[in-house]
DNA sequence: AACGTTCATGACATGTTTGTAATTACCTAG
DNA sequence: CTAGGTAATTACAAACATGTCATGAACGTT
């Protein structure tokens, strides 16, 4: 029944891309904890979820952009109020200290040319895509995979499903 | 024959919008220097040019959007290699480390669906407008007034001469 | 020429994010 | 049930960007 796989914190840092330093300093900062199972103390380990490899690598995407921590905060915090919405293709977008999915081109030049100052953009369809690729290449089939979710649709624009 | 207006470091600081410390910080670190006249030791004084303002003004914009000084530093460093183009009210486009100009809506677009990870867009036409407006503001027409280039063009393209 | 103001400089303090290393708890195998 | 390995925790260090403060040099004015 349970249809989703779950990652151990180390996993999850290979897969993502990241140091574990960096899991654990995000996990305890709460800007992404482990949605499966949290740490309980000393030796306790935690369980992410393949959404929260999603996120994690939104994050990491948008550091290695030059973004500062805090900036994706605030991103995330604006971002988790809106979630639930179909983000097909979408591009997450963030203007400053508000975060908005554009949907396509079109839209996309509409924000640009209304906002003001800097706007981030990031296709959120290349970030399933990475996610996935590193998950077969670190983690080929892991022990289960009739039943798994795990397959990658190449270069099509895959629908995330809950968003993010 | 000097029709470029020069500006101190303090007003300069306050016409960008920036602490003080920060343009000394930036100076020293050879982020942005001014090109009219560079500090030779204690007392001394720097000269900024107009051209300073708007490439402080870009730097400033960057760090607003949340961009870490570090990716500041390599999107200019990048950028200077190809200074001299026609900017009209061009976008600066950042992709990680490389830096472009985006001209239209449609070119932009382009770059973005070609470009991996996260894209940061600034349309240059507003630093412009936001700088001049700075100075009218803080120091409406100082002395010299009927030969200096201190007009501002409101809304319209006013395109940037040599570039950014 | 003296003086006060301005400004570059240097020393120091701070917060944020990450690396490293040591410690401790959990889990599975024997 | 015990041993070992793995992973989470904790504590410490370090880099970066900036604020604060004190110092002294240069500029402009009288």
């Amino acid at each position: 029944m349970s249809v989703t796989q779950s990652f151990s914190g180390k996993r999850t840092a290979e897969i993502v891309g990241i140091t574990y330093r960096q899991l654990d300093y995000w996990a305890r900062t709460d800007l992404i904890k482990p949605s499966l199972t949290p740490a309980t103390g000393s030796g306790s380990r935690r369980l992410y979820s393949y959404q929260d490899l999603l996120e994690l690598k939104v994050v990491k995407s948008l550091l290695d952009a030059g973004l500062k921590l805090e900036a994706v905060r605030n991103a995330f915090g604006y971002l988790r109020t809106q979630l639930g919405e179909d983000v097909a293709s979408a591009n997450l977008v963030i203007n400053g200290s508000r975060s908005v999915l554009a949907r396509s081109g079109a839209e996309l030049v509409d924000i640009l040319q209304n906002g003001q100052g800097v706007l981030n953009v990031l296709p959120l369809a290349g970030v399933k895509q990475q996610v996935d690729a590193a998950i077969v290449q670190l983690y080929p089939t892991p022990q289960e995979a009739p039943e798994q979710e795990i397959v990658i649709e190449p270069s099509d624009v895959a629908p995330l499903r809950s968003v993010l």
